[in-house]
Order: structure tokens, then C-alpha cells, then sequence
DNA sequence: TTCGGGCATGTGCACGGTCACACGCCGCGC
DNA sequence: GCGCGGCGTGTGACCGTGCACATGCCCGAA
């Protein structure tokens, strides 16, 4: 080995300072970018580095600032599309903003594991937290645990508007039942998320909302899972009533399920039944019938969630941010009704 | 405030260990387990603790023992299904194991963003590294890079076999073309996946072998990118020829967009043409027709990837692993030739 | 009795950074 | 000529933990 510093130990400050002929401290303000450095020092300072492939440790740092530049996700069902799309986004734009990113996932039926989560996360010492998760339960752990650091959480403006980003879901509701309302149904079903998911409750509340502003009967909204096998059975049961044409579900994997389930009964999309979904997974676009959808723009807002906590936490600022809304996509799974 | 401590900080050990009256490497040896310690003081250090809600310091221990006891997550295309269940499972599994995770997601057709992201993980202090993407590149940017901390790539075996974490590609794709020869077809086709994703290039392999060892004439594999997309592109293309009456589809995005094509093309399936997928994402049984496919365990996938790593990383022994078979889903998507 | 050894615990230092403060030098104004 | 302030740099302490070593005690064997 020819080692520049003595020990087998990574090269510190300190091996950089004798090298370079300049004191530890000196060091130290070349990292922080200092202003008041030779430039001539500096460079030498910088060469040292370059030559001994120096890394400025992470955890020496951390401990005297006690600042560990790391944002924390609680993640729940981040095997689905939408809340991968986000982690993605919220990882990139945090790398972006200086930040490191650690996951925790966590089965968000199990009041134990949101706290084991929260726990973890919470002991790595980050400074900032996103919650893609339901938050019914999630929430109340948050309150129980009293948490010091900045949160976001990643669902509709529900029990802590505060604290809450989103695509606007209410809106997104409200363009997939008018479009269903004004290709002329009447007779509308709504198959939402879970209860305790506040993305559901107002995707649901969206599709009331806009029911009754259009003076069109309203039905009790049937309550899912979010998986397809669960809108397949939802389907067939539904199809054993047959007094509707059209159904609203609130995530296009059950929408397909029901599609799955009309097809199965002889009828045909969107013929005899229309079905609309949301989210726009890549895939909507090639079921059958193509999938008429709200898409929702998750890099979007995975950056602006990255920015608001970025901005809290570094000057107690809260950065303004605006609704994003969301866009229907018209397929071949909606259309008018036959009478 | 009616704080126990002094500042306003957070506890630390010396904290404790004035309040419970033992030296502080007492408190640290409980927080170790350390055996030689009287029960009756390990329960008043205990005591304490809770009393104060003492949280060790992540960093400190860090710093002086130069372990992290993290894992990195080096992966591509994390919103897909596949990528997305192994990050859940080996995130579940390391912490079980009293690992952290920190993830990095990459553009992996950007040699300079592998690179980033590597960084970005070492710069962490990971003591181990879990590659999910397509490996070519990546391999290139390790090799280059001496990376030198265990790692697991979650890719078929490949061009590192030692390092190389995988359900058996190859025996899942020869799974998919024996059923499809079995069924009486002799003209078949093969999507696959990238060129670069070793994975992909593994079901290649698998479908060639087993139509070799058949004695059915191969035919020149497509080349995809796993896109719902593309299958519907190349579906069209391949149906302006329409010599051929099944198609193994190397995941089941693209089998998806095929479909899609195959019936826009008013064909049915499997009547006209079978096709069969990989993967078994959760809405493959939604498919119209339900889709036959190979399934992978994911969940099994990442406890073993973490059981490897913790496993060389705590004693230097490479624990023993067998290969994980994939099992065929047969479902309405595949039928005999119709002539 | 003496001595070795294990147990339970304490003392001091090291880890690799940052921060507060001190220091020497130079230029400028009075 | 003297004091003052800013610039560039150095000195030492400190962050919260774990480790090596030291200490006192008790027990059993020589």
C-alpha cells in the first residue's frame, strides 16, 4: 500500500491540513467555503483532497452539528404506482437540494409498525418528514409522538391542512364524474379507496360534491382496497343490480377489475357500461377498452414537497405553494349512454 | 419546561448515568448488552432511560465505532412493480436485522447519474450495497469505482456471478416456452426486455434454450423496454406479418400492450393468438383475458439479498443461497393453435 | 496465606469534524 | 505614533459514544 496518511484510517481533516501545510481549521473553512481564504491556500488545500481522495465523514459531522441533512419518508403501500412515483421524485429532489433520503416502510393497518417506522426514523435524526401513507391512523401516531421536525404529508387537505400537499383530489373527483354527467349518465357508481386513506375520502367527496351540483341522484359510494381483484368482485356484485351505466372508481386497478367483471357478465365497454379511473398508470392506456382517467402529476409533487420542507427547514419559512391540478384523459372506456 | 437535563440538548449517556449514579460506560455497556453488569443496575440505567426518553445518537456511535449500520439501495426504475416489491422487502428485512436503508435512484441509461448516486451511498458510510437496474452499466461504474463493501446485484446471474441475487430467469422463461410448446405451438415470438438489463437478457436465453432443446425453430427475439407501450408498437408491427400463433412477452407490461394490439388488430385471444407474460404483477388476473404468466417471489427475493449482506458484513462468510424457482400462473391468455 | 482470575464498574482518551476565540499583520484615520 | 478593524490563519474545546485499560472485590486453588 502507499497509503499518504500513517494509519489504515480513511483520511480525516487533519491528514489533509499536514499535507497541505495548513492548520485542521483552515481545512475545514475550504470545505464551508469560507470566504476569507487565500485562493492560492485554498487550491493547495483542494489538490491535497483531490490526492488523497478525501471524504468528509458523514456521522463527525453530523454529531457536531447535529444536523443530519436527511429527510425521512413513511411510506405505506410503496409498491403501488402512485406513492413509488413520489418516493422517486421526493428522492431525486431532495439529492437536488443537498439532502439524503431514508424509507421507511410500513404496513399501515398495524398501528405497531407506523410507530416502529416513525421510531426508526425518527432516531437517524432526520430533520424533515413526508408521510405517503393513510393518515387516519398515521396522524394520530404524529400527534402521540409530538414530532419536532418539519412534516409533510402527501395526501388530500384532510384532518391538517397545515401539513398537507397534494394533487388537488377533489378537483380530479369532480372532472371524472362531470365528464361521466355531461356524456349523459345519471345512473353513476363510485368505487372508492379504503375509508381510512384521505385520498379516498376526497375523491369520494369530489364525486358527491359533484353529483349534487349537478342535481344528479347520488348513490352510496361502495368502499375498495385499491386492488383490482377487489374491483372484480365488486363488479360482479354490482352487475347483479344492473341499474346503473356508469361507474367512477377511484384508482384505474380497480377500474380494471371492473372491467374485468363487465366483461366476464357479456357486456360491453362502454357500450353498455362506461368506467372511468384515476391516477393515469402507464398501463391505462392499453386495457380494454383504454382507460379514460385523471392523471395526476407525482414528480410535481414530489418536488414541491422536497421545497416546502427544504424551506421550513432551513429558514422557518414556508414557502407559498399552489393546488396541482389534475387532468382528465379521455379513452375508449366512456361514453355516452344507450338507452 | 421541566427538563431532567441541564441544557437544552437532547440526553445523552453521561445524562443518564449521573441520574441512575453509575459512570457513563455503564449506561453504555446496558445500551450494548453488555453480560457482566448486575441486574439490579441495568434496571435503574433502564429506568432512566425512559424516564428522560434517552434516544442514542446515531452519529456519535457512528463516528467512533465506523459503522453505519446501513444498507444501500442502488436502484433503476423503482416505480415498477418489480423493483418496487424487492426495495419493500429487503427495507422490511434489513430493518428486522437491525439495518437502515438509504435509497438511491438512478436514471440508469446516464452513466453520470450511476456515478452520482454511488457516491451519493458511499458518501453515506453504507456498509453494504443492494444494485437493482440494469447491470451492464452499473457494473462498469463499480468495477471502476473498487467499491469496497459487500454487495448483492438483485439480477439474474450474470457477468458476476458471485455477487449476482436472483430468481432463476432462465428456469422461469423455459417455464413459459415449454407451456407454450406443450399447448401444440411451433411459430413463436419473443418480446424482451432491454439489451442492457441482464435480467431481460436471461429470459432471452432461457426462451432460446428451451425452443433449441425442443427442436422448434427459433425465431430472432424483439428487443422492448418493458413499456405497456412498446408491446403495442411491436405488436402492430408483428401482426403485419402474422406468421406465428403465440408470444412469450418477457414481463407482463408489455404482454399488455400486445394484447391491446392483438385485439385492435380483431383477433382474439387465445384463439388466434396466445400470449404469456413474466412477473404476475398484482393485475395480471384483471387482464383481458386473464394473463398467463411466471411469478416471482419479491418478498423471498429481498430476505435473502439482506440475509447475504448482513451475513458477510458480520462475519465475512458468505451464508449459502439456492436459487428461488419461479412458478407458471396459467391463466386464459394461452390456448392451443388453432389450424 | 498468597495469588490468580473473573466480575462489576470507573477513568481517560479517541473518533473527525465545527465553533469560539486568539493572534499577527497590514492599512488607515486622527 | 497610536489605536482600530478586517483579513487570513491557528489553537483548543467540544459533540456523544465506544474502547482499552485500571480498579476493587470476592472466591477458590496452591
Amino acid at each position: 500500500m502507499s497509503e499518504e496518511t500513517p494509519k489504515g484510517r480513511a483520511p480525516s481533516i487533519r491528514d489533509v491540513a499536514r499535507l497541505a501545510g495548513v492548520s485542521h481549521q483552515t481545512v475545514s473553512r475550504v470545505l464551508n467555503h469560507h470566504p476569507s481564504i487565500r485562493p492560492e491556500t485554498k487550491q493547495r488545500v483542494l489538490d491535497v483532497m483531490a490526492e488523497l481522495q478525501y471524504q468528509p465523514n458523514r456521522a463527525a459531522r453530523a454529531l457536531v452539528t447535529s444536523r443530519s441533512h436527511t429527510i425521512g419518508i413513511l411510506a405505506a403501500s410503496s409498491t403501488q404506482y402512485g406513492p413509488a412515483s413520489s418516493i422517486a421524485a421526493i428522492e431525486a429532489a431532495a439529492r437536488e437540494a443537498g439532502y439524503w433520503v431514508s424509507t421507511a416502510n410500513i404496513d399501515a393497518t398495524d398501528g405497531r409498525s407506523i410507530s416502529d417506522g416513525l421510531a426508526h426514523l425518527i432516531a437517524q435524526g432526520i430533520e424533515g418528514l413526508v408521510v405517503i401513507a393513510p393518515q387516519v391512523r398515521v396522524f394520530d401516531t404524529l400527534a402521540e409522538r409530538s414530532i419536532d421536525v418539519p412534516y409533510v404529508t402527501l395526501q388530500s387537505t384532510g384532518r391538517d391542512p397545515e401539513h398537507a400537499l397534494s394533487v388537488d383530489q377533489i378537483a380530479g373527483a369532480r372532472l371524472a364524474t362531470r365528464h361521466l354527467i355531461e356524456l349523459g349518465h345519471r345512473d353513476i357508481y363510485h368505487l372508492a379507496g379504503p375509508q381510512d386513506w384521505i385520498e379516498a375520502e376526497a375523491r369520494m367527496r369530489g364525486f358527491l360534491d359533484e353529483m349534487s351540483a349537478s342535481d344528479v341522484p347520488t348513490t352510496a359510494p361502495i368502499l375498495g382496497d385499491w386492488t383490482a381483484e377487489f374491483g372484480y368482485y365488486a363488479g360482479r356484485e354490482l352487475l347483479t343490480i344492473r341499474d346503473f351505466t356508469a361507474i367512477f372508481s377511484s384508482n384505474d386497478q380497480m377500474a380494471l377489475g371492473l372491467m374485468h367483471a363487465v366483461r366476464d357478465a357479456g357486456l360491453e365497454i362502454p357500450r353498455d357500461i362506461s368506467i372511468i379511473g384515476f391516477d393515469d398508470i402507464p398501463e391505462a392506456a392499453h386495457f380494454w377498452p383504454p382507460l379514460t382517467t385523471v392523471r395526476q402529476d407525482f414528480a410535481e409533487l414530489g418536488r414541491r414537497c422536497v421545497a416546502l420542507l427544504v424551506g421550513t427547514i432551513d429558514s422557518s419559512t414556508l414557502e407559498h405553494r399552489g393546488t396541482i391540478v389534475p387532468e382528465l384523459i379521455v379513452r375508449a372506456s366512456t361514453g355516452a349512454p344507450a338507452f
